[in-house]
DNA sequence: AAATGAACCTGTTTGC
DNA sequence: TGCAAACAGGTTCATT
């Protein structure tokens, strides 16, 4: 999937395009993704006010008591047609609106999901209530990471990513954040100093805002609300870089495996 | 309690 | 060229 920035910028496109617009009628091609859709027939007639986002859930604010939570698992996209339009390999669920045209949702894997949730118990809801802060927000601070890692000795890379310690650090930010911070991604989070628990909390903020600038990134299958693609993969130092030299140093990228995913580090630069 | 691995599913890339 | 294995951005659940 796409991690935050795409998923922010998923937002970003999707946001001036709904606004307003009022639902004239919602299908969905089976029954489910990875848990069963929710009865969509009473978003019927409802206008969506604005699309926003908690970590890498999209969130369509209705002007009713709901809010349709979205989740785009690994390969989830959504395209602004017509309603005339004929359904593509793997679309799933289409939502039109008056005025004709169709916001359809496609997912190869299917690992996406959706949720109509009550907006004002909405962050008591098992998908938000254990999250981390917003990594971009002031809550994420040197501190709250400092005392999440003291005396854990689960590689820091595994911290990063865990959603309940900052979310939207996904596979390829947390690799990317942890090159520029200097920290080797096995490293047992209890065992950084403080200094540089600090540099990697920026590391983290600046990865994440420079990709959401560039438009995120793309990999096979990412594509931006505009079906244009992001920038920022012109950017990555380690992800995807195995075997090649290091932009700083020269050495040779290393690519590890840790949880079942691929780690890529510069073995110079990183420790 | 904390850490690791498997599962969900399809498509693309890699290696023999 | 063809086929099989490995791998892919996330999250949850089960097992050490």
């Amino acid at each position: 999937m796409p991690e935050l920035p795409e998923v922010e910028t998923v937002r970003t496109g999707l946001e001036p395009l709904l606004s307003g617009r009022e639902i004239s009628a919602i299908s969905c091609h089976r029954t489910g993704l990875r848990y069963p859709f929710p009865d969509f027939s009473t978003l019927t007639g409802q206008r969506i006010t604005t699309v926003s986002r908690r970590s890498k859930y999209l969130l369509f604010e209705l002007d009713g008591t709901q809010t349709l939570v979205w989740h785009l698992g690994m390969t989830g996209q959504f395209h602004l047609l017509s309603a005339e339009d004929e359904k593509a390999k793997h679309e799933h669920v289409r939502i039109d609106l008056l005025g004709g045209e169709s916001l359809r949702y496609r997912d190869a894997r299917r690992f996406g999901y959706a949720g109509l949730l009550d907006s004002l118990t909405l962050l008591s809801h098992p998908w938000f209530a254990s999250l981390g802060p917003e990594p971009l927000s002031p809550s994420f601070t040197t501190e709250h990471l400092l005392a999440i890692c003291h005396g854990r000795k689960a590689p820091i890379k595994t911290v990063i990513m865990d959603a309940s310690v900052v979310v939207g650090v996904g596979n390829i930010y947390a690799a990317e954040s942890l090159f520029r911070a200097g920290i080797h991604p096995a490293r047992a989070a209890g065992n950084i100093s403080k200094k540089r628990l600090a540099r990697l909390t920026f590391t983290i903020k600046q990865v994440l805002t420079e990709a959401i600038a560039a438009g995120g990134s793309t990999i096979s299958d990412f594509v931006k609300a505009d079906g244009k693609p992001g920038y920022f993969t012109h950017s990555f130092q380690v992800y995807g870089r195995e075997n090649s030299a290091c932009f700083h140093c020269g050495k040779a990228i290393k690519r590890i495996t840790q949880s079942g995913r691929s780690s890529f580090y510069c073995p110079g630069c990183q420790r």
